[in-house]
RNA sequence: CGGGGUGUAGCGCAGUUGGCAGCGCGCCACGUUCGGGACGUGGAGGCCGGAAGUUCGAAUCUUCUCACCCCGACCA
């Protein structure tokens, strides 16, 4: 193992530091000379391409479709609703002014003073306010609903501390905004999309996730219910995948966005909203990677295989690009995506190392020894297995890899949460095993200070009440006051 | 906004008591190599984060300032 790989491998003494060195090592992304902004370099955006065309694919085919709103917000619109206002407030970024002009005292250019804005604008946190805005127009009668709109998009929320991926000031996500006639049919499509993130996040990503509810405390500001995806990173601590809303008649009734049902009567629109960020990338990240670098799911991978020849001179080559090139026809035909990788200016070491630090899901190896033999070496990232194959029915032979691969890598990571589930009725041990990073599921009472105090003394917090909860009674583990159901506790991210 | 830390070559860092600006990796050229981040020889690359001060002389001392990172409060 080489200098610079140890370096990656200190995840013991500050997991945050692996994390990041990782994310910056594997070509996914930078610190930007931002302000708590980030670069995501190609390779990253690849992973997020993907993420994209495939949730992309389940809204549509969910009744979704896709619409652009504008990035700037007029500050009067947030004050519209009062709980959304008191969430995002204080993490705005305003404009002010429409012009620049040359410093009148030295080089360079100053704000024109001349040009403030009447009315500020604020660079969205997230779209409900601006679309609900532009929803009243739409929306007049029962017939036009429901609108089941999912929009692409940038937000920047101007953190007080920011991490990689995890939380930047500014981010890539896809916000979900709908509106229904009915709060039934409102509060199933809530459910639905975190149906759907669960489903993304499990077979897609390899991620065990827990559904479940937020408390008032964690809920989205306007939101009435906010559902969510759990997962846990390698280190114990929680991270929050994708969130579902149902926003009831709040926004409906803040933008006025009313419409005539079936029986003539005017109501108000009911709403959901639901989004994930480039933050599932982290998750993915810091989920799976190992020692050697990242660990991507091979439906996930951008390159899903590569091919790697060990050949001496043009000749050798030759041989091996010949001997191939029919296995590339049959992959391309069957879209499994693959690199070839014969540049002549980086050894083959060195192509391994590169290749496992990016998580591509196979390497096949061919050199002279397999011309001869008519073999290939193929070396799995998930357990870096490596075995000898005939070179006949290579693709067939990936294929079956991927799937057992897109399994072992969620299996593995199931195991490592659930070797970390625990259940605690002592506020002793509840201590205890959030010290040593477990999820904790424990008693509540429900109450809005017992969540604080638990939170200021051992920084945990309810992250969701799980909907798989057997909802057996019990006593609070820190009051002793009765509680209605286990919930689960942990830090977070 | 509080606590801590770091700014010196593209990256990672050393630089003693103030006295010629250094090391490793990477980069370029040539040769030997090529099945786990190859090796040899030669070479290029620097306003030492910025400003002011002390001094014959500052990367080094003083003051101010800026940026970034880590730990908290905040949050997807």
């Amino acid at each position: 193992m080489t200098k610079e790989l140890k370096e990656l491998t200190s995840r013991e003494t500050n997991y945050a530091q692996w994390y990041q060195d990782l994310v910056i090592k594997a070509g996914l992304a930078e610190n930007s000379a931002v302000r708590g902004c980030m670069v995501i370099k190609p390779y990253g955006y690849a992973i997020w391409e993907k993420m994209q065309r495939k949730l992309d694919k389940m809204f549509k085919d969910t009744g979704h479709e896709n619409a652009y709103f504008p990035l700037l917000i007029p500050k009067s619109f947030l004050s519209k609703e009062a709980q959304h206002v008191e969430g995002f407030a204080k993490e705005c970024a305003v404009v002010t002014h429409y012009r620049l002009k040359n410093d009148p005292y030295g080089g360079g250019v100053v704000v024109d003073p001349e040009a403030r804005l009447e009315e500020e604008l604020i660079i969205r946190p997230t779209s409900e306010t601006i679309i609900w805005n532009t929803y009243r127009d739409w929306i007049q009668s029962y017939r036009d609903l429901p609108v089941l709109v999912n929009q692409w998009a940038n937000v920047m929320r101007w953190e007080m501390r920011t991490r990689l991926f995890l939380r930047t000031a500014e981010f890539l996500w896809q916000e979900g905004h709908t509106a229904h006639a009915t709060c039934e049919e409102a509060q199933e499509e809530a459910l639905k999309m975190q149906e759907l993130y669960a489903d993304f996040a499990q077979n897609f990503l390899c991620l065990p996730i827990i559904k479940g509810v937020k408390t008032e405390s964690e809920r989205f500001a306007g939101a009435v219910e906010t559902y969510t995806i759990e997962t846990m990173m390698q280190d114990g601590k929680a991270l929050q995948a994708g969130t579902s809303h149902f926003l009831g008649q709040n926004f409906g009734k803040a933008f006025d966005v009313s419409f005539i049902d079936k029986n003539g009567n005017r109501e108000y629109a009911w709403a959901t909203s639901w989004g994930v960020s480039t933050r599932l990338i982290g998750a993915l990240v810091m989920a799976h990677s190992d020692d050697n670098g990242l660990v991507l799911p091979p439906k996930l991978a951008p390159i899903q295989t590569v091919f790697i020849p060990i050949y001496k001179n043009n000749e050798e080559l030759l041989a091996i690009t010949q001997k191939l090139s029919p296995v590339f026809d049959r992959l391309r035909y069957l879209n499994i995506s693959f690199k070839y990788d014969d540049s002549d200016n980086k050894k083959p070491g060195w192509k391994f190392s590169e290749y496992e630090l990016k998580g591509i899901p196979l390497r096949v190896v061919v050199g002279p020894r397999d011309l001869e033999n008519g073999t290939v070496e193929i070396t799995r990232r998930d357990t870096l297995e490596k075995q000898v194959y005939p070179l006949a029915a290579v693709e067939t032979r990936i294929r079956i890899l991927f799937e057992e691969m897109q399994k072992n890598i969620y299996e593995k990571a199931l195991a490592r949460r659930n070797s970390r589930l625990t259940h605690v009725d002592s506020y002793e041990e509840f201590k205890k095993a959030i010290e040593e990073g477990f999820f904790v599921y424990a008693h509540w009472d429900g109450t809005r200070e017992t969540e604080a105090r638990i939170k200021a003394e051992t920084k945990a917090t309810i992250r969701c009440i799980p909907a798989d909860s057997d909802r057996i009674p019990g006593k609070c583990v820190l009051t002793g006051d009765p509680s209605v159901c286990r919930v689960l506790f942990a830090r977070s991210y």
